[in-house]
DNA sequence: CTGGGGAGTTAGCCACACCTAAGAAATTAG
DNA sequence: CTAATTTCTTAGGTGTGGCTAACTCCCCAG
């Protein structure tokens, strides 16, 4: 497998390098990824120069690091993983959206290839997460899907919620309690840049939203 | 919870004290544990001490290691996990019952209270797992199964298989080719203790068990 | 074009989980 | 009741994954 032999940690560090320049162009640096992963920066110095001498990464010193080819198969199997374990945990054990990451977060590092095959075929072979993200197939191919955020509507224009950050479960679950989910229309009814509010309008209410939520709410022009 | 805090070894190691002095009474020692788990000597002085320290056993030097009030709580709890997760690995995935063991080894740590709670009510509260084993509650409480090995069955006396030792994947193979499964009936045929062979009688056709097989199968006589 | 200041790395520390080699204790044998 | 053997622990070492404190490098401001 193209996971086996990585410590679950390292797993860890493949996956958000991965993410990281996915929805962004700038560098991957040794700072942000200890935002992301909540740990100091020698501690990513020292893993990110582990990463490196096992091929995975390369990081020429001071500047950003990006995965080679095979640290990124290992970085897709992880996502894949993640994604197919989520749709399990909403619809084997009735997880709500906002419970699922966490528990996929330590999951995917613990089930094995069989498992995670096995899973796929008995879900059906999903194409997408609880949150809309595509899920990685075996050989890695990923799906484009060619969502906007929110925030990049004009006013007057509607879309269908194609995608949801999970980054945060307070912010799904403020999301689900506004009457937002996957494949709902939305209609943006006015931008207040200013005071960092976009008003919408979601199954004929109109819903204030603020930009954080704005932002993590991906939508598919229409 | 009870395991919080605990890395994935410190759980490995108390599970296993359970069970080593669940199924005799002879003293649990260093070289046991080390023998079970495929490690050191060394490796389990080191770690044994660590759990002493945390008040999960007690171990006088050069004594017998046992679980104090707390270990046991935390050990059955891993035993719940366990179980559990081998059902579901059997009733929702389609795996062998000889496929189960590693995969619910490793899963056992990862998975969350919550998880654990959700899977027992979704697999409608089993009370054994695919081996016959007693899935302990919620609270620690586990029923004892009156069996006995076949080994200790006289000539001619018959019962009704109750529970098979998960240890051997090989072992578990080749009693399901012999037609052995939960809750079939047996009839011991002849022993044949010299030649370590025992005769039995399955569905009508006559099988010779070896003593490690026979060991393995626990009956319920009748 | 030279300072700083901020980002990144190195140094030095700890815990855990493994190992081999060596030493101490307990048990068994003579 | 010694002596030998087995068993257990201690000593010392490795890799991973953390930390803080100290240092070094890069780049931008002046
Ligand atoms: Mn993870
Ligand atoms: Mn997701
Ligand atoms: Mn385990
Ligand atoms: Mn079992």
């Amino acid at each position: 497998m193209t996971t086996s032999g990585l410590t679950p940690t390292a797993q860890d560090y493949l996956k958000v390098i991965w993410g990281a320049q996915e929805w962004s162009d700038e560098p991957v640096t040794t700072s942000a990824l200890a935002e992301r992963l909540g740990v100091s920066t020698p501690t990513v110095s020292e893993a990110v120069k582990r990463l490196a001498a096992k091929g995975l990464v390369s990081h020429p010193r001071y500047g950003s690091i990006a995965l080679t080819e095979s640290g990124r198969r290992a970085a897709l199997d992880m996502v894949r993983r993640h994604r197919l374990l989520e749709t399990f945990l909403v619809t084997y054990l009735g997880y709500g959206w906002d419970e699922v990451h966490e528990e996929a977060e330590i999951l995917e590092h613990a089930v094995s290839a069989a498992f995670v095959d096995r899973l796929e075929r008995r879900l059906g072979r999903p194409t997408r997460d609880p949150h809309g993200d595509p899920i990685p197939s075996r050989d890695g191919e990923l799906p484009e899907l060619p969502a906007v955020s929110l925030c990049e509507l004009a006013e007057g224009a509607a879309g269908q919620v194609a995608r949801v950050s999970d980054a945060d479960a307070e912010l799904l679950r403020y999301l689900s309690g506004a009457g937002i989910g996957l494949d709902g229309w939305i209609t943006v009814v006015r931008h207040q840049a200013a005071a960092g509010v976009l008003t919408v309008e979601v199954d004929g209410r109109r819903v204030d939203l603020g930009l954080p939520a704005a932002r993590a709410v991906w939508v598919v022009r229409k």
